[in-house]
DNA sequence: GATCGCAATGTAAGCGCTTACATTTGCATT
DNA sequence: AATGCAAATGTAAGCGCTTACATTGCGATC
């Protein structure tokens, strides 16, 4: 209750007996002050419980050591899990995390970024490529180190200061698709992602699509939805009523593979026997749903990791690693299996 | 590349031919300046682009507008959900989160409270009850708002100053058990969380014992794992090998009951028919996995909700919720059923 | 029209640190 | 012992805001 004032680097440095810059540089960089010197400050800072005021060290130092994470939604455990990884990375270093969520939602986003920028965050790790070119503009006029994470499609342009972390969304699904249409499907319908403003979403349309022109299946059906469970079986059931029943289904993600897994599966039809869904991301629910989903693997956990390690190189060191392209691969479980004769 | 200095108050405050107090006003508290004065100021924003110096201000004005969440995990669906409400909450009042995750080692939070303190937070989500003394005053000290979310178990001390937002995990737990025991079953085994240092956890295993103990059923086994799907699944094969075979295992949450039921069935029990298998928290995969579990439905977006405006309302208006408790209900799904005659 | 009171605005002193620059110290050289 | 130099420490000017307090302006009141 008394809430006396907290001691500060001023108190400190009286009763050691030194001046405030020695304090300051006992913290922040004491191989520059004698081991003497040193332990007296250490005594007193015990001795006192002082514990070092982080805004007004940000104000002066012009360094936070804060990094922002504007992701989609926690939701989702690929965005969690990644999340997590970032976060234990960064505290190994003492940085520590301001996590904000879209819910993929372009304004939102913006917004979130403008006030982690305020906050003085000294780098920021982002999801997908696409955005406003004003928003680029911004981060690079103050020169805050970015990365954007989870995709790494060729053509997309992005900013010369952007640091990538991701892998090829576009083929990606057109391996999984290459590997549906090897089992004999040609009648494949795909559960993708919203499009609009989310280039992964899209590159997984693209990718698609552009897999089955070249086996000569031009505009297959395409049914965008939220990525949300209950919307994916609401969608699988409008895509059956109004387009007919593929033999197989290219779910955007695991979530909605899911979705429209439970939702076939409660109408009747059996998975993969009278329809086969691959999904994408292969998170834990992938293996653990039956059948089990036969699916893309992203590595969330390095994604995470490389996109701490990538921002913690260039805050600390001016490195810069302008591009890690990851791998993804298929894991081959029970919902995909050859049409029925 | 220029990294031009940025536009500060005081740039503003000249274009608009004000002082800098009124353009702080204007941003802060625009009621106290007359209309036409903060259109002026308005434009000059607009004008420069600026955009305020977030540690200024906290430094300035002892408030930062952010809040601090340590959380066990965000591997955990229950967290991760949770700590997404908490954080959109939080957002529409123009808060923004740091979190810390600890992996549920009590040193790792310690370090991370202080950390989060050391930057200014306004306030403070935690899990759980149990942690130092010494932790807790350290918080009265310096007046910092915290909520402690996720227990609320009666016999549990608690400071003064703390604000409780949580379920009786003992009682749900007993609850849940005693559902258990009206099917019949008799031969009943835990598969725990870690207890130590972790209330929540001993809660529950005191729920299950306790309402063991009015049936008779005096120490029953009971094992302690972490929350991991493959962990558990090791440890219900130990339990199987070294205490026998259960007709109905109790898990502390629903990975561990995940687990379990996956490595029941893949040594060729079903379930539940051989042996019956509940899980707590009612995570989605709860619904997913086959057969679906029984479980205790933990109201996490609840909880991340009232969490947020429990400390929104403290440290905007200085109102004290002080308790909250919220309820769990058992969701009856397939997991468990009578035990084989 | 002088007086009062309140609302709007201005002045300027910090908030608790960091760091450029100045000064002192200690030690090797001569 | 005098000299020089680098390492250690000190001095003090900010960092970009907020806010207590002082001042000004303006309509209402007598």
């Amino acid at each position: 209750m008394s809430k006396q004032p907290l001691p500060k680097l001023e108190d400190v440095a009286r009763l050691a007996g030194v001046s405030t810059a020695t304090v300051s540089r006992c913290l922040n960089q004491p191989n520059q002050v004698v081991e003497a010197t040193r332990k007296r400050v250490q005594k007193a800072v015990d001795e006192l419980g002082y514990m070092p005021n982080f805004n007004a060290r940000s104000l002066a130092a012009k360094r936070s050591k804060i990094v922002g994470a504007v992701i989609p939604t926690m939701e989702n455990a690929i965005f969690a899990r990644a999340l997590q990884v970032f976060q234990e990375r960064l505290t190994e270093e003492d940085f520590d995390l301001l996590v904000a969520s879209s819910s993929y939602k372009k304004e939102v986003e913006e917004k979130q970024i403008r006030s982690l920028v305020s906050r003085g965050v000294d780098g920021l790790l982002l999801i997908g490529i696409k955005r406003d070119r004003k928003i680029y503009e911004f981060l690079q006029e103050r020169d805050i180190p970015f990365v954007i994470a989870w995709s790494f499609d060729e053509d997309m342009k992005h900013p010369a200061s952007a640091q990538l972390v991701g892998f090829n969304n576009h083929k990606a699904m057109a391996s999984i698709v290459q590997l549906v249409l090897d089992k004999g499907h040609r009648k494949i319908a795909m559960l993708a992602g919203i499009a609009d403003n989310n280039d992964r979403a899209s590159a997984r349309i693209a990718g698609f699509k552009a897999k089955m022109a070249q086996y000569g299946l031009n505009d297959p059906d395409v049914i965008e939805c939220e990525y949300d469970i209950d919307k994916a079986r609401k969608a699988f059931a409008f895509m059956r009523e109004n387009y007919g029943t593929p033999t197989a289904l290219i779910c955007a993600n695991d979530v909605l593979a899911v979705g429209a897994a439970l939702e076939a599966q409660s109408q009747g039809l059996k998975v993969p026997d009278d329809i086969s869904i691959t999904g994408f991301d292969d998170i834990e629910i992938a293996s653990i749903i039956s059948p089990s989903l036969t699916t893309v693997h992203v590595p969330h956990k390095m994604l995470g990791l490389h996109s701490a390690n990538t921002l913690l190189a260039n805050i600390n060191d001016g490195r810069i690693v302008s591009e890690m392209e990851l791998e993804t691969y298929i894991v081959e479980r029970q919902s995909l299996s050859v049409p029925k004769a």
